[in-house]
RNA sequence: GGGGUUGUAGUUCAGUUGGUUAGAAUGCGGCCCUGUCAAGGCCGAGGUCGCGGGUUCGAGCCCCGUCAACCCCGCCA
């Protein structure tokens, strides 16, 4: 193609396609770049070569879509563009033909500051410009090597339904109405989960799949309501053989997307290490800025925020006490108020003056700055209440500090895995449980009683009582999540395989065993066959993509996404459909207002 | 559901304390030009100041509402 010729094509006779990014007219020579998915060359119409060519190419104009036949000649002397890959050559035509003039564009390509409305409506004419075109070109490259390094490894490549069913738990379902069963509805699956879990049970024992994934819940930066996930099934594995495979598969993707060689085995950090430290269960170890615990040290002192506080924690900025001004020190209490905490107490170490330090005793400081490791200069930030609460609005803290005082260092790839997650977590607004992966992953054998005694519990009619609560909340699970920079990149467990488990564990989660018939009932009785042990893991390919890419929004890794508003602009859908269709359907909308 | 940012020629932006005919660059159109490469020179066209309402003698600017894009909270097993 135009962008991958060189000097080694000299004399060539050559055929090219592509469309013109710019034009030079100089009256008796004009100049075009054209351009295609590989990059620029320069072509040249003058009089000496063809008559015919140069007095067409005088109504090009950007953006037409041509061919032109030519030969590739050196240019010369001193004519060279050291700033094309092409530079070296031109292309002097002897034909053209333009297959579709251009009305000029609504916005220049590649041009970053272009406002994202008008892109996304035109988003075909954004495709062409160097930077989505570089994505998806990238993108297409980590599957392609996803592929290899699976099929390498003895997994299959196989595909799941689309059109699924409704399960609880999880994100809200994107619906699609049953023609043929009236009053019915298939869900699009949030993830191939069970599909894969059977796959097993089907003896496909190692499986992925690169997925479409929907969820019907608000946008962000790097979420959208399709999506695509890395998705993988194993029998007869372990924990530690999955973390081993797919260490190696993103070690392989970032050295093979960025050129950065990360050492396996990656480190493995406790959950609830993770959480004490960083205040986030998928912590950014690229700094340091590490929570400390200062329950102890306060623990009866005479700052009643303190002393009446289950958990203490504190942020030590080093040089804080320069480096960060009052006015900053506000505007973090109103970022921190985000997330539900009161206010941002602080001292500055080694000044008595301040708000905090003024309601302490000189000792009690003094214990306090010890228990902390900080030195005069450094600033001090506390949380102060339920561990949990604590520690989030820290772990936030730190990310913006990290942030805000340039702390993180680029270049970086830090792959980390969390582990030892808890099996349930709390919700005392609802009063019930939630798995904290997904219902399906199984906890730590010795665990296991602890489960069957609470679902016989609940069984013979118990219910929920502080003691079960304590109990199964402190069961961990076999569950794992892959952690690049800070971001999510993927997570998976050890699944459950037996009935009996599987049962118990939906039963603690509060389905009653109706519901637990009618949503998984095949899945139960699959687990009745024969199921192997087995495990797996999922990764958010458009997250990755965009990491490795080193853009800002999984939207400039996505073809064709969507806004925050779920819409997409350019196709302009989600559009109404004809009465029609939806009496075909037996659907009636509601539309208030 | 909530908080915030942005919205002015095709595009990116400027527009003073509310004051006459809303500017620049770029793009676009025409003419000139045989070695440019973001070509250059001359000339020209191009505006519902997102939309609606209000305050005012007078609104791009102030107020209220609304729409859209984006960022965030909630939500996302």
């Amino acid at each position: 193609m135009g962008g991958d010729l060189r000097t080694s094509h000299l004399g060539q006779e050559v055929t090219l396609f592509g469309w013109v990014d710019s034009r030079r007219d100089h009256g008796g020579v004009i100049f075009v770049d054209l351009r295609d998915r590989t990059g620029l060359v320069q072509i040249v119409f003058e009089p000496e070569t063809s008559p015919e060519a140069h007095q067409a190419a005088d109504r090009l104009r950007g953006e037409y879509a041509v061919g032109i036949r030519g030969f590739v000649r050196a240019r010369g002397e001193g004519l060279a563009n050291p700033r094309l890959a092409t530079g070296e050559i031109e292309v002097a035509v002897r034909q053209l033909e333009v297959y579709n003039a251009a009305r000029p564009l609504p916005f220049p390509l590649d041009d970053d500051g272009v406002d994202e409305n008008l892109r996304l409506t035109h988003r075909y004419l954004e495709l062409r410009g160097k930077r989505l075109t570089g994505a998806l070109a990238a993108r297409h490259r980590i599957m392609q090597q996803m592929r290899r390094y699976l099929d390498d490894r003895g997994f299959l490549e196989i595909e799941t339904p689309i059109l699924t069913k409704s399960t609880p738990e999880g994100a809200r379902d994107y619906l699609v109405p049953s023609r043929v069963h009236p009053g019915e509805f298939f869900a699009l699956p949030q993830s191939p989960q069970i599909f894969k879990q059977i796959l097993m049970v089907g003896g496909q024992d190692r499986y992925f799949q690169i997925a479409r994934c929907f969820r019907d819940e608000d946008l962000r930066a790097d979420r959208q309501p399709e999506f695509t996930q890395l998705d993988c099934e194993l029998s007869w594995t372990s924990q530690d053989q999955i973390l081993e495979l797919f260490e190696g598969l993103m070690a392989h993707l970032i050295h093979a997307s960025v050129g950065a060689n990360v050492s396996a085995p990656i480190p493995r950090m406790s959950w609830l290490d993770a959480m004490n430290r960083y205040g986030s269960d998928k912590p950014d170890t690229r700094f340091g800025l590490e929570l400390c615990d200062l329950t102890d040290a306060t623990r009866g002192c005479s700052f009643q925020v303190f002393s009446g506080a289950p958990v203490v924690k504190g942020l030590r900025v080093p040089g804080g006490a320069q480096r960060i001004s009052r006015s900053q020190i506000d505007a973090l209490t109103d970022f921190v108020r985000k997330f539900g905490a009161k206010g941002l107490a602080y001292v500055k170490v080694g000044d008595p003056s301040g708000p905090v330090a003024k309601n302490l005793a000189e000792a009690e400081l003094a214990t306090i700055v010890a228990a902390a490791a900080a030195e005069p200069g450094d600033l001090l930030f506390f949380g102060a209440g339920e561990w949990g609460q604590v520690v989030d609005v820290l772990g936030r803290l730190r990310l913006k500090l990290g942030q805000d005082l340039g702390l993180i260092p680029q270049g970086l790839w830090n792959l980390l895995w969390v582990v030892d997650f808890p099996m349930f977590e709390y919700d005392a607004t609802e009063g019930r449980l939630y798995a904290m992966h997904h219902p399906f992953t199984s906890a730590r054998p010795s665990d296991l009683p602890v489960l069957a005694r609470w679902a016989a519990h609940l069984d013979e009619g118990g219910t929920l009582t502080p003691e079960a609560i304590a109990e199964l909340t402190a069961v961990k699970a076999n569950a794992y999540d892959m952690v690049l920079n800070g971001v999510e990149l993927g997570g998976g467990s050890i699944r459950i395989h037996q009935a009996e488990v599987q049962q118990q564990a939906f039963r603690l989660l509060g389905l009653t065993p109706d519901e637990i018939k009618t949503k998984f009932g095949f899945m139960i009785e699959a687990f009745t066959y024969g199921t192997p042990p087995h495990g797996g893991i999922a990764f958010g390919l458009d997250r990755l993509c965009m990491l490795l890419s080193g853009v800002p929004a999984i939207r400039d890794v996505i073809a064709f996404p969507k806004t925050q508003q779920a819409r997409d602009l350019m196709a302009a859908a989600p559009g109404g459909v004809d009465d029609k269709q939806l009496k075909e359907l037996h659907v009636r909308t509601v539309v208030e207002g």
